[in-house]
DNA sequence: TCTGGGGTCCTAGGACCC
DNA sequence: TCTGGGGTCCTAGGACCC
């Protein structure tokens, strides 16, 4: 049986934020972000987008086209606090909840809504309360799976519900521009633009066709895509709390620079605040990159693996100095980013260290105790071989 | 006043091992 | 001496999302 799943996305969620803050700024336009070189729109009220103003774009490019707006930096703890808010909300209609960023999260409402006359009615009263309780707007996806869940959010702003069944995708999804097919950016909708395909109506005809250059386009995503276009992508939504694989920093030099003394500063700046991201976060990491980006906004990574992981100031800072003094060359770097990466939990090392300090002795205690798989599963990489590894290995040994 | 910062996931090539 | 296939790990780069 098909699932409902609801896809609920807070519409502008910063400048609602700000507007609950100081009910002045309601109905003007505002832009969250910086003013400052290399300043950006993180993101901005309605009225804003009425003159043009997006996510993304160059502050300076946004006040010409809007100069009455007013900017305001982002007040993340705020917006944190919201959030939790929301998820709270939303977790006494289903605990089945996958929140997938700052300001949106799917819901696994089929238990819910099982025995509910009127589901629509149910989901209206949701986002009205929502509102009343939190003053949060918010617009809401009903469909089947993940993706046309997504879609719908998207598809009415603000405080927009809308329910996409399988049946109504063509309806529905086919006339949308080919840009607002989620997972296609600015990178893969011109290529598809050029070959014809202005639309997600235009995607999936060619798709169900299994067109052989929109397959090799596609690549391994193919099936997955086919899928989500026809109603049988994933309904599956991750209850298990997010777990972060790399923790990172970055920063825009004040001034373009080609001194390494210079940007050494700026990197013990960074690693230091990554050390301590990942203490608070309890995370030890394998490998330190180091991003450049030069004037030219060319990006270069470069990064190195380390024989035991760590969370460490002074070790994450000597990792990124070698490969800083390894990588800057001649160019100007207008940004510099340390990220640690490789993310463990340190009482997972633990286990790990001791395994290669007594190797033999560890070995025969959790040999007699789990099977051979259980346990190479729980230290993320084979430390004994399994049967199966065995025979191999024997099989080349005979030959 | 040209174009942020936080992430995730995927790919491709080379080194290395069996 | 040459040939080769399968697999993993590491590194670099790129696309995408919020």
């Amino acid at each position: 049986m098909a699932k409902v799943i609801l896809h609920i996305d807070l519409n502008a969620f910063f400048v609602r934020c700000e507007e609950l803050e100081d009910p002045s700024l309601i109905g003007k336009p505002v832009i969250i972000g910086h003013s400052g070189r290399g300043g950006v729109v993180s993101t901005c009220s309605y009225k804003a987008r009425e003159f043009g103003v997006r996510s993304g774009m160059p502050t300076f490019q946004a006040l010409k086209l809007c100069p009455n707006a007013i900017i305001i930096p982002g007040h993340y703890s705020l917006y944190s606090k919201k959030s939790h808010e929301f998820i709270n909300f939303v977790k006494k209609h289903s605990t089945l909840i996958e929140q997938a960023s700052i300001d949106e999260c799917y819901v696994d409402m089929t238990k819910t809504l099982s025995n509910i006359k009127n589901p629509l009615e149910y989901i209206k009263n949701m986002q009205d309360t929502l509102f009343k309780e939190t003053g949060l707007m918010c617009s809401i996806g009903v469909a089947p799976t993940k993706f046309l869940a997504k879609m719908g959010s998207d598809y009415k702003k603000p405080m927009g519900i809308t329910i996409i069944h399988r049946k109504d995708i063509a309806r529905i999804l086919y006339p949308l521009p080919i840009e607002s097919f989620f997972g296609i950016g600015k990178k893969t909708a011109p290529k598809l633009r050029k070959m014809g395909i202005n639309t997600i109506g235009d995607l999936a005809k060619l798709i169900n066709e299994d067109d052989p250059e929109i397959k090799k386009e596609f690549g391994r995503f193919y099936y997955g895509i086919k899928d989500w276009i026809n109603g049988y992508g994933s309904d599956e939504v991750e209850t298990e709390p997010w777990d972060p694989k790399s923790i990172g920093n970055s920063t825009t030099f004040k001034f373009d620079t080609n001194n390494f003394e210079e940007i050494k500063e700026y990197v013990r700046e960074l690693s230091k605040e990554v050390s301590e991201r990942a203490k608070e976060a309890n995370k030890v990491g394998y490998s330190v990159q180091l991003v450049l980006k030069d004037d030219n906004f060319k990006v270069i990574n470069r990064s190195k693996k380390l024989n035991k992981p760590t969370n460490d100031f002074i070790e994450i800072f000597d990792i990124a100095t070698q490969l800083l003094e390894a990588n800057l060359g001649d160019k100007m770097i207008r940004l510099a980013g340390v990220t640690l990466q490789n993310l463990i939990d340190p009482s997972e090392v633990v286990i790990q260290m001791s395994i290669f300090d007594n190797y033999d002795e560890i070995k025969e205690e959790c040999a007699t105790k789990l099977l051979i798989a259980e346990l190479n599963r729980k230290m993320k990489k084979p430390v004994f071989k399994t049967a199966a590894e065995t025979l191999r290995d024997k099989k080349y040994e005979t030959r």
